[in-house]
DNA sequence: CAATAATAAATAAGAGTGAGTTATTTATTG
DNA sequence: CAATAAATAACTCACTCTTATTTATTATTG
């Protein structure tokens, strides 16, 4: 069953679904993605760096990165001296450069950030709900965009450059058989999310999978930028997971790549489950019901769950060599140079959780393969609204998605 | 363990790992690979098609096209008549364009052919051997190369535009313990095979996985160049497989994507095995050899394997369904829009092997995910060797592989 | 049924844009 | 003060775009 809402949207017609021809635009916009996409990867880099990097003329360099501070995008930084030589002067992104609007309609709650360029979080706000549906979440993010318009001056607030929803494909699915009516979560099938959102915004907006979008964070954001391809999981309430190949997220044709929760792995009595059967905390939450005990800090605390005792310990490693055996499906396919796991836990749970990986894969047959390596998330519980927001500016700053350079 | 031979080079130094910029002349040769690429997927277009397409200017097209055609890339075709306005011109690909060697090491002959830029076939050459030896392989395609070129004119020998070879990840691991020295086979582990060939040529050479390679020629050669994305299984001695995305050839930052063989699926007694261990033609071989009968057709007529009894119908059977669970797993990963299957087999039993596919797939839950469509491979037999061929011209003609337009 | 209009492909000439090249300036270390 | 490297200025060159023109066909009309 396909979402229909899931089809990635941006706020232009594009009546051509084929190859696009290159021309002297779209070569500059591409080479001023490219230098911001270095800059970003980087932290900051002397336009002489990135000359040498792009194989660039200097003096190109020279003009686009003028054009670029000039617009506000980049800043200088201190001339470094010590070399012979006259000093470089380095370049960073500009946090003002421009400000994103991530939002996530999980099961729980929905949430809306503003994030600055860098992925600096400017504000926040919050709706729990018992269980989601369509208007109340179109109206929380109107009432919450204007609220946070009217704190930005006018310079700040032309410089939104879109916005992102994070949303887990087939909500109506997995919905909560005890709080939600039916009929609500049946809107969600037929509704198209992103159209309604886009109908309140002069800016672009984007819709892409919970779990693929806490990878775009990982990927824009976070300390996992030295990877060109890996794979990624995110443990929240479900499993779920993403894509990261040459650099950029990817999210398949029609936008399902990264469908990691639906990955088969070996379940306890020998057939294959699906890893969200496995790997997801309401797993560990059902297991804490049935033993008596208090799960609700699952969901209120995700910075500390206090002691959750013997069901925690079966969860995690039970999760973790499930998530291992993902890792090799997963390695089959693409030959990824990491496995990235992160989630809605504490840091020292995720710790855990990657060393119970670390611990299950050596024990798997992948003969044939080479196992990328298992590293923690790096951004932790924001990551879905946090990625949402990196899906615009992925988008239209970094060389990404779509990147072939195209016509204007 | 990573094989050292499985870092694909090309002739030149690449010392930039980084992006690189687009400069005028990075413009132009994508969009005349943009050009060559549409009229390669859909037979023949006029310049005006092309400029619709790719958005260029009729302008812009038609000067690359002219040129395209004065260099002898594209040939003229009857004008077509019948509609308002100045009939149309179309253009298709010249076969004389270019050509390319394809060389396939395997583990029980050596295949060197030349094709033609549609994909024809101009001449093969065949070495058997009981074991492949790095030495022996290197001097039949020196003196493969050096036969072939005799039969050429000048004006076609120039018009050769790079070599490419398919050998399977690991050639050494997989060896028949039988036949093979262990050290013979060791040399395979250490000797740089790509560059002692390239040492023959003076043009580029390719080498990339036997599977993934035949995915190349099912690409540009087979009938599936309407997918963007797709899964594909070849089927020989051993199992493998190749990946699609957007339109290109994928093989990964080692090589060594797709590596489908190695998939954990569901076994006999519950336990995962890998895919190799029950979709293989070996595997077939030795339920024939157990049961006494005559396993030789196999390898020797792939067009035709008589009649081989009740065996063949298990492991169809057994072939198809564990295929069923490496490409539910695979569609866990990416959401591709189909599975091809190929093999060195008759046409008839791949059918019925894409029937058993077909069979088993609704079978295994697959909650979550867009299921591809399974569908038979258009090559068969050659597809290793045409695809090998199909390397050098998908890097050089068509946008593809590293396919950014970068500087020149 | 010719004459003319409408349509679409293809091309020609010239403008505009952006990267490359070469030379120069600037600021540092040795 | 020489050597080195970053940064930039002036100019050239390549390639696409725009506008106008030519060409070949089908459709329309008196």
């Amino acid at each position: 069953m396909q979402n229909s809402a899931f089809k990635r949207g941006s706020t232009e017609p594009e009546p051509s679904p084929m190859h696009r021809g290159t021309n002297q635009s779209g070569m500059r916009e591409h080479n001023e993605r490219l230098v911001l996409s270095l800059v970003r990867r980087h932290g900051s880099l002397a336009k002489s760096d990135i000359a040498r990097m792009t194989r660039l003329s200097a003096q190109t360099v020279s003009v686009i990165m003028r054009q670029l501070e000039k617009d506000g995008f980049l800043l200088r930084r201190p001339p470094q001296r010590g070399r012979v030589g006259q000093p470089s002067i380095p370049m960073a992104l500009n946090p003002d450069g421009a400000y994103f609007i991530g939002l996530k309609i999980g099961r729980r709650s929905a949430e809306l950030v503003l994030i600055d360029f860098v992925g600096g979080i400017r504000s926040t706000h919050r709706l729990p709900y018992r269980y989601p549906d369509p208007g109340t979440a179109v109206d929380f993010v109107a009432s919450s965009i204007r609220e946070l318009r009217t704190a930005l001056t006018p310079e700040q607030d032309s410089r939104i450059a879109g916005l992102g929803i994070a949303m887990p494909f087939q909500l109506w699915n997995w919905a909560d058989a005890a709080g939600a009516p039916r009929m609500v979560m049946d809107e969600w099938r037929h509704r198209d999310i992103r159209s309604d959102i886009q109908a309140l915004c002069d800016f672009p907006v984007y819709l892409d999978n919970d779990a693929t979008s806490a990878c775009g964070a990982e990927l824009v954001f976070g300390k996992s930028n030295d990877l060109r391809d890996f794979v990624y999981f995110y443990i929240g309430a479900f499993a779920g997971g993403g894509i990261v190949l040459d650099g950029r997220l990817y999210s398949g044709p029609t936008g399902n790549a990264g469908a990691l929760g639906s990955m088969p792995v070996p379940g306890p009595n020998g057939a294959p489950v699906q890893l969200i059967d496995l790997a997801s905390i309401t797993v560990l939450e059902k297991a804490l019901d049935a033993a008596d005990r208090d799960a609700s800090p699952l969901w209120s605390s995700p910075q500390d769950w206090g002691d959750l005792g013997p069901e925690l310990d079966i969860w995690v490693e039970k999760a973790g060599t499930a998530l291992a055996y993902a890792i090799v499906s997963a390695a089959s396919v693409i030959d990824f140079e990491a496995a990235v796991i992160d989630g809605w836990m504490p840091a020292a749970i995720r710790q855990r959780l990657v060393e119970a990986v670390s611990h299950a894969l050596p024990r798997i047959d992948a003969e044939g393969l080479n196992l990328p390596t298992v590293r923690e998330g790096t951004i932790g519980v924001n990551a879905r609204a946090m990625g949402a927001a990196s899906l615009p500016l992925s988008e239209r700053y970094l060389v990404g998605a779509m990147s072939l350079p195209t016509n204007v």
